[in-house]
DNA sequence: ATTGATTAGGGGCATATGCTAATATTCGTC
DNA sequence: GACGAATATTAGCATATGCCCCTAATCAAT
């Protein structure tokens, strides 16, 4: 029931790693893959060392668009963070347990939830700082900074809305 | 209990976006948190254009690893992907249940985990290549060929052993 | 003013991801 | 050949992420 050596790999006639002609294929990697794998291995050295800190890098994450973003509703935060809106509802669960946020309804438009942070909030940004940056140098001295920021550049491209939108145009069919 | 405007952002001194002179800091945004949102965009994109094919994106590179790497074990498949073994065991769950891969044990180490592909898994993965195709065509028009390469070396480069092991070099302090 | 369309969030479900502890198996040593 | 060290996987828990559907609230049209 496992087959092996037969085409079916997405890659057909056998031509895994370039064996054949250059065919119209897009890369032989799925750019979505690489960017899964690539973003786990960074996420978690980020993660290791903020871990004295309690929280996360994507909590972080949170905490310091919040505090970029001022008083925001969830939805501005998740377009923003380029995250679903119930995605981001649940990561704010944890971090509203633990006192670093607050959510309440917009008085002028009750469909709003305002997020802020707490002072609790304020105080864990601040002191995961630190951490959040060595690991930020760590990355930089170990890819190179210009590489980093070539890198941070083409990822701004692609989560900025523009982007999602010209790559959206043809695939809702 | 929202305070605004303060410090505590990470990026003191109300420096948000290049206000004052170039401290030394990183770079202002998080590497870590920049992946994770283009991974996000793309990966929105593919799975939308997969969702014909009952399968996601993440799905289809775990079966496109086996189909490459032909009868690895649950631990050969995590390091590859970069992914942990205790994640890629959830990972394969819905995938065995629908019948596209077998887990077996391995005859000569009964420690092992022989994971495979069911020729209804080669058959979905087959199915699966036009969609897949047509995402990845369509991320490499709009971001652009040779910028979609440049990006896949430099994800390739970050995922790679030799990378997390320099960068774990120092982290876990 | 009532109705209908639009918009924002929440709930439930499923997958994704990682950590820690427990279990099973093998290997090396005596 | 038995015992302890090392290795591979699973189980359980928590967070992360997204989709679909539902409810609440606003807005627009009549």
């Amino acid at each position: 029931m496992v087959r092996r050596g037969a085409a079916g790999t997405g890659q057909r006639g056998g031509a895994a790693q370039g064996g054949r002609g250059a065919q119209p294929r897009p890369a032989d990697v799925c750019n979505a893959a690489a960017l899964r794998r690539a973003t786990r291995r960074v996420s978690q050295i980020y993660d290791a060392m903020m871990a004295p800190s309690g929280i996360r890098s994507t909590q972080r994450s949170v905490l310091a668009q919040i505090a970029r973003s001022g008083t925001p509703t969830i939805g501005d935060l998740a377009e923003a963070m380029v995250l679903d809106r119930s995605a981001l509802a649940h990561n704010l669960k944890p971090l509203e347990r633990d006192g670093y946020v607050v959510v309440r309804i917009d008085p002028a438009d009750r469909r709003n939830r305002i997020v802020g942070l707490t002072d609790a909030g304020w105080a864990k940004l601040d002191e995961t700082f630190a951490l959040w940056s060595a690991a930020q140098h760590r990355f930089e001295a170990t890819f190179g900074p210009d590489q980093a920021a070539a890198l941070r550049a083409a990822l701004q491209v692609i989560a900025s809305p523009d982007f999602a939108a010209r790559l959206g145009e043809a695939a809702g069919d």
